[in-house]
This record gives C-alpha cells, sequence and structure tokens, in this order.
DNA sequence: GCTTGACCTTGACGCAGCGTCAACCCTGCA
DNA sequence: TGCAGGGTTGACGCTGCGTCAAGGTCAAGC
C-alpha cells in the first residue's frame, strides 16, 4: 500500500497535482486508513501514469477521461481534434509573434504602416518629437474610424508634405508650443493656414474632406482631443474664426 | 463624450475588457457623470487603442504598462523577450504534437515503443486482448519503477515469447480466466510453468532477475496488483508454492 | 406619466492546472 | 519526549476576460 507521495513519486507527480485529480474526478480517491491518510495501490499508479501521460502530450484534462475509456477508433478521432487545437493554438502564437516584430519598429504601435511613414517624413522635416506624437495619436483616432480610407488620407497627407509651406508651418507651430503664442508670433501662421485653406478650397479638395469624414460626431471628438493636448489649438481656432474658417480636423467654412 | 460602449465599440474592444483594464490599472478611470456613467474622451480612445496593439501582439498585459512608456531602446529590449517566450510556448506546443501523434498508435499509451512491440507481438499470437493489457499495465509499472531497464528486460521477453510453450501458456491461461480455474485445468499450467522456471533457473536468470528487481516494497506491489486483478492469480501461487516457488513478478524458490 | 428596451453600475463566479501558504494532525526515530 | 518530515483540508493566486445577477438610467413612443 502506498501513500500519496509515494503514489506521485512513482508516477513523476506532484502530490498536489494528485488531489487535483481526485478533485476533478479523474483519479477516484482511495480509501483511508485509521489517521484518514490516503492509501493507493499499483493500480492507482497504472491509472495515474496514463493520467501523465496524455496531460503531457497536451491532452486537456476534461478530455482525459472520456480518452482514457475510448476505443482505438475514437481515441484517434479525439486525437486529430486535439491536434488541430493544438495547431490553431501555435499559429496563433506565431501571429503574435509576426505582430510583435512589427511593433519593434517604431510608430507601427496602433497606425498602419502609411501613417507611420509619413510620420517619418516629419521627423526627417526636423519637425519636433511632440508635434510627430500629436499627430500620431490623431491619426490613431482616425484608423479607429475609418481604417479603408488611410491609405486615400495618407496619398493627400505626402501630397501636402512635398509644399516646402506646410514643412515650415508644421515648424512655426513647434515655435509656438516652445515659445508661447503672443499675438505677433500667432499672425503668420495663421496667415499661412488660411493662405493654404483657400487654395485647398479652390482644388474642391475640401468637399472631399467633408464627404470622406461625415462623422460629426466623431469630428468632435477629434477636435476636442486636438483642444484638450494644447491650448494653443483653441487660440487659433479663434483667429481662423475671424477668418471665416470653423473646424480643425475638418476645416470648413463658417 | 463617450460612454464606455462607444468607447470600446471605436478601440473594437469588449465593454468588460474596458472594465478590466480599470481594474488593473491599465487605462486610468475617467470622471463620471451625474448619475455615475463613466465619461470618456479621445485620448482614453487612443490609449486604449494602445493597450489593445499591444495586448493583441502577444505582450501580457501585466507588461503593457510598461511598454506604453519604454524608450524605443527599452521597448526593443522588452519585445526580444517576449518574443523568446513566444517560441518557447510554440516549441512546447509542438512537444505536444509530437507526443499526441505517437500516442495515436496503440500502446504507446503510457509505455515504451519495446513494450508496446512485444504486445502487438503477443495479440498476433493470438493471445486474449484481456491478457495483453493485464500484461501491458504490469510494464507500465515496471517502466515507471525501472525504466532504463526496460530494453534489456524486452530482450528477455522476446526471447522467452519465441518459445512456443510461452505462447501455449499464455493461451492456457486465457483459456483458465473464460472457462473458471477447475483443478484438472490447472494442472496442466502450473506443470508447464514450473518446468519453464526450473530451465530459466538452470540458465541463471532467475539471479539475473533477481539482481535486476531489487526493491521488495516495489515487487511486492505489483504483485498485489496481479493478484488483485484476477482471483486466478492466487490460485496459480497457491499451486507453486507447493511446488516450491514463490513470487509472481519476480519468481523465486522458496 | 408609463412602459419598453438598450445601456449603465458594482460584485462575483468560472475557466486550466496546479503552486503555494496556512493551520493542524500523525508517525517514526534519537 | 521532542522534533523532523510526513499527511489532511481549505483557500487564494495566476491570465484575461465571459457571463450572470440585480439593479439604476436614459431616450422614445404611447
Amino acid at each position: 500500500m502506498l501513500t500519496i507521495s509515494q503514489l506521485a513519486g512513482y508516477a513523476g507527480v506532484t502530490v498536489r497535482a494528485v488531489r487535483h485529480y481526485h478533485q476533478v474526478g479523474l483519479l477516484p480517491e482511495p480509501s483511508r486508513d485509521g489517521s484518514g491518510y490516503r492509501t493507493y495501490d499499483a493500480a492507482a499508479v497504472v491509472r495515474l501514469i496514463r493520467i501523465r501521460t496524455l496531460a503531457e502530450a497536451g491532452v486537456p484534462l476534461a478530455r482525459v477521461q472520456e480518452l482514457l475509456g475510448a476505443s482505438p477508433a475514437e481515441f484517434a478521432e479525439a486525437v486529430a481534434e486535439i491536434d488541430t487545437e493544438l495547431r490553431a493554438r501555435i499559429r496563433e502564437l506565431q501571429e503574435h509573434r509576426r505582430r510583435i516584430s512589427r511593433l519593434a519598429d517604431g510608430d507601427s504601435l496602433a497606425v498602419p504602416a502609411e501613417v507611420a511613414a509619413y510620420l517619418d517624413r516629419m521627423r526627417a522635416a526636423g519637425i519636433s518629437e511632440a508635434m510627430v506624437e500629436g499627430e500620431r495619436d490623431g491619426w490613431i483616432l482616425m484608423a479607429a474610424r475609418w481604417p479603408e480610407k488611410i491609405p486615400e488620407f495618407m496619398v493627400d497627407k505626402n501630397a501636402q508634405l512635398d509644399d516646402p509651406r506646410v514643412v515650415r508651418l508644421y515648424l512655426l507651430l513647434d515655435d509656438l508650443l516652445v515659445h508661447g503664442a503672443s499675438d505677433a508670433r500667432l499672425d503668420p501662421v495663421v496667415d499661412l493656414m488660411v493662405e493654404m485653406m483657400e487654395e485647398s478650397a479652390a482644388r474642391g479638395e475640401l468637399e472631399q474632406q467633408s464627404e470622406d469624414m461625415r462623422d460629426d460626431a466623431f469630428v468632435g471628438l477629434v477636435d476636442s482631443f486636438a483642444t484638450d493636448s494644447h491650448p494653443l489649438v483653441e487660440q487659433l481656432q479663434a483667429r481662423l474664426a475671424e477668418r471665416g474658417w470653423t473646424g480643425w480636423s475638418r476645416m470648413e467654412r463658417a
């Protein structure tokens, strides 16, 4: 007759595991001796080893029971099924590896590759990291709402960045962030913005934008994100309003 | 301002997940409206999406926090570490697949390949499945106690099975199992066993066996397993005792 | 003003497979 | 007789939420 630790020893498992198998009904509770100790026979060793063999092969404990009593045909079927699950789990983990390796390089954290490329262009142009991060967060929101439209949006953004005035605008904004926004510093920025928006409107781009971003609530949300992140945005919005423009992420004539 | 389900909707997660992130401190609890509802801003959407991006790449939630605030170097290091864990996990599952595929064919359930081959020879000789299973369980025990000695044991067993008298013995035992063990039926079986044991002893095999199986407690356990599994064993042991032999899995002269 | 249905709240169990205390009893040996 | 090293039950912990339960809230239609 064996004690629980002897049983566990023969089968190469922990005492705790044996008790767990009792709890879940995989291994029947044996009889007890006078002082309440469990006493096992050799049949328990055999059963325990068979349980472990299956468990170590990745069979969920919940299915071990049925497998121990299965006919060869049932057994083969169940094994095939479990193997399928194992394969699925492996594929899932491999997918995780793929994603995590892509995360390893920079902004692809949560933004599509096109956006990450655009952000890198901003950095290359000397625009501050704070500004880039603001832009990135804005695009995280955009990508959450209109993932399928990101490529076309980015084509436009890249085209804009080809215009040196746009780069200059970003740098001026950076300057305002760092040195504060006096009226004198604000004026040229607002002038530049209005100038470019007029051109943009003339090319019909703003109408296109209004078409693409038809979700007032969401646009309001993104705008509030911008205004929340820095008071400068509200100052600029006020100045632009004087010039007949409203909005921020989606500009429109008042 | 957003409700929890709107927030969850934008980020593509469940409401429950958002609350879970609050619980574990990944997402700060937002302010509440008059009736206790949580109200979120766009910044929460951004943070939530960044959390999900990492989580979906297999980053444990417990590490997401540190990764969100990490420098590129720290980030790369952490990612490498997580990738290592993912690889280990994948290898583990692949090992499971290997083992389970081996289980698919028959007795390799918990017995080494040599034993499985021996059992198949028994089947081929026409020995009943009940007998084979008894033998298998015995060898499960033996393999648990002396895994390294199984190959040599099996060489001997296979040699024995080459003797037609051994096959005949098994078949006679089968017969006793099915038709009951009258004295008349028992006699030839006992004669045959004694005959072969004498020869075996003459070749010095029994001494070798006693050498190999030096663990009286364990041998007693295996014997009790045999006697427990069928009353026939005890009957045979009684008859063998009359002829000067004791034991079962390890036979010795009285 | 009332019902209805969709949402919101907190609280708590469930899952897989044990690891790991805690608190206490039993046994064998010096 | 005292102590070390067994045994016993009970319960929390870990991962990442899913899923009730038992209510309060809000917007809409009657």
